[in-house]
RNA sequence: UGGCCCAUGGUGUAAAGGUAGCACAGCAGAUUUUGGUUCUGUUAGUCUGGGUUCGAAUCCUCGUGGGCCAACCA
């Protein structure tokens, strides 16, 4: 590659890799996502799987995709799955798709070479007495009694580690490197452990498992990787990284680290998000609550609004805490240009246009998409009865409400003004029913009234609607930074869904597709919601439209 | 109190010794048959103290604040 080819970085790690191929260091960088298939991805692995596909397309590379299976305690196939599908349906294709446990042998047989250079031993202490002899980060570490056992009793030992001659736990291979390292990782790490546990790649071959940083960094040269991307917490591996390279003499890929997302108002802990499913506070790992990117594809954000999204955070070595109203922003800038129009009245309130024949039905038409010139029109009914939004009518309106109220006028979208004149109440006083007349020369697009509205409403008429399931959401944890708290699960909303069992949809939406984004007019955007049935559509909300009303009545 | 990483508006992120910019959020206005969209304007920032320099967000340094590290997790 000539070096006026090389593209204008954007962001530090950006930099390394055109600095790298302008000095002619490499021909052409790989780049790998590496999920341990434990838990399904969540938003912020999208910001990882985006920053590694996309910096190595923008620089003329490859990216792997490379499950970091190396403990089978916790590792399933389903999570496998779930992560690939994740991967591919935000739009990227990994050049290669490997099994860190595809490297076992190569793995097994560099332990070896460790143990022969005198640079590993096999150690029986337990856990406690490894912790203690670690030292501490100001004293340095005292040697294991097993430190200097001879390379023939190590490999004798190792190997009767491998055959399962001892249970779980009662030894390990040990590297043996500095006691006194300023960085603990470099006292003695642990390479092997002993699992007797079958491995959702490698069934029952296998009783001992190579630790993260025995696997990562030579599954890493392995590959040829150049470039490998983690997280800021593994800055203090970096160095062992390096050093198991520079022992076993193998291709040198280099570890870089940036911030991790974090997203205000939820949790990106696997760990935690595992219990909130395991704990039923979600229907499971694609509740449309979840930071998942399985709940936010049930949510209705498409692949596009997540990347642009990615992209806008940006890449650096600070801790950050995202604000949820740039996910927002991003969802809500693309389903504005994709999403179909269509009406909705989720808690209907009953019109009568006493003007309106009884027994007329008069059709109208409306535009699928105002920002879609190509989006053509509708048909929707119009008739003596009607449904409105109860919000968009209120007895006792407060200053600058433009909706409906006794003696005011609104307009009905695509259709005609109408006034109030009457309302109706039950006995209990209860409002029941608005009386209206309507304006006839005041139909859209053939307006000759000369009269002035200011407000816009949705409605639906009588008789040409279907019933179907919608479900709001709200953020799932009522504090900005629930990891922060001392129990994460205190501070869960326990109004993040709310169930309206019988809004009244446009006929129109009985056609609704899973992969279609709606707009619900002047409600926000929805989706259908793989619970739905023939008989009974079943919507999500993935984001309300933008409100200045409301938000300033909150004030 | 060892080592490492970091510090720019409310939140993110640029500026590689030379006018502190952009986005989101906020506020105000225009347009609008979605209180949406679009457009315009606007509020608000270099952690503190020293030093180097004609000139420092940037380099050095004393602090301060935040984060990470002593799992048979990754």
């Amino acid at each position: 590659m000539k070096e006026n080819s090389i593209p204008e970085p954007n962001h530090f790690l950006e930099e390394i890799v055109a600095a790298d191929l302008a000095a002619g260091k490499y021909e052409s960088i790989l780049t790998r996502f590496p999920p341990e298939p434990n838990g399904y991805l969540h938003i912020g692995h999208s910001k990882s799987i985006c920053l590694n596909f996309d910096l190595a397309a923008k620089y003329g590379g490859k990216t792997n995709l490379r499950f970091d299976d190396t403990n089978p305690s916790t590792e399933e196939t389903e999570y496998v799955e779930s992560i690939l599908a994740d991967v591919r349906w935000l739009g990227f294709e990994p050049a290669n798709i490997y099994y860190a446990s595809n490297y076992f042998d190569q793995l097994y047989e560099w332990a070896l070479q460790l143990i022969r250079m005198g640079k590993a031993y096999v150690d029986f202490s337990t856990p406690e007495e490894v912790a203690a002899m670690k030292g501490t980060p100001t004293e340095p570490g005292t040697p294991s009694k097993y430190r200097n056992a001879s390379v023939e009793e190590n490999l004798e030992q190792f190997e009767r580690m491998r055959k399962g001659d001892y249970p779980d736990g009662h030894c390990t291979l040990r590297a043996k490197i500095d006691l006194a390292a300023p960085n603990m990782h470099l006292r003695d790490p642990y390479l092997y452990r002993i699992k007797h546990a079958h491995h959702h790649r490698t069934g029952d071959k296998w009783c001992i498992y190579p630790m993260y940083d025995w696997a990562h960094g030579q599954s890493d040269s392995i590959e040829n990787i150049t470039h490998s991307i983690c997280t800021l917490e593994f800055i203090p591996h970096r160095d062992l990284y390096n050093w198991f390279i520079e022992q076993l003499g193998i291709f040198p890929s280099k570890q870089y680290e940036f911030a991790r997302l974090n997203l205000n108002y939820t949790i990106m802990s696997k760990r935690k998000l595992l219990q909130l499913v395991k704990e039923h506070h979600v229907s499971g790992w694609d509740d449309p609550r979840m930071p998942t990117i399985s709940g936010l594809r049930r949510r209705g954000f498409t692949p596009e609004s997540i990347r642009e999204f990615a992209r806008r955070v940006g890449v650096a070595k600070r801790e950050n805490l995202i604000e949820f109203s740039l996910l927002e922003f991003c969802v809500r800038e693309d389903l504005n240009k994709r999403a179909l129009r269509r009406f909705a009245v989720l808690r209907p309130l009953k019109v009568v246009v006493t003007n309106f024949p009884e027994d007329q039905v008069e059709w109208l038409e409306t535009e699928n998409n105002p920002e879609d010139p190509e989006g053509g029109k509708r048909p929707i009914a119009f008739a003596r009865h009607l449904w409105i939004e109860q919000d968009d009518f209120m007895e006792n309106p407060p200053p600058k409400y433009f909706r409906l109220s006794p003696g005011n006028m609104v307009r009905l979208k695509s259709a005609y003004i109408i006034q109030c004149e009457a309302v109706v109440k039950d006995d209990a006083g209860n409002l029941t029913e608005v009386h209206c007349r309507y304006i006839p020369e005041s139909r859209s697009g053939a307006d000759t009234s000369g009269l002035k509205v200011q407000g816009v409403i949705h409605w639906l008429a009588e008789g040409h609607t279907q019933t179907a399931e919608v479900r709001l959401y709200d953020r799932l944890f009522q504090v900005e930074d629930p990891a922060a708290e001392a129990d994460f699960k205190q501070a869960l909303n326990p109004n993040s869904l709310e169930y309206i069992p019988n809004a009244l949809v446009e006929p129109a939406l009985h056609v609704a597709n899973a992969q279609d984004y709606f707009q619900f007019t002047r409600l926000g955007y929805f989706c259908l919601d793989p619970d739905s049935t023939e008989d009974k559509k079943v919507f999500n909300r993935t984001v309300t439209l933008k409100d200045s009303w409301s938000k300033g009545q909150k004030k």
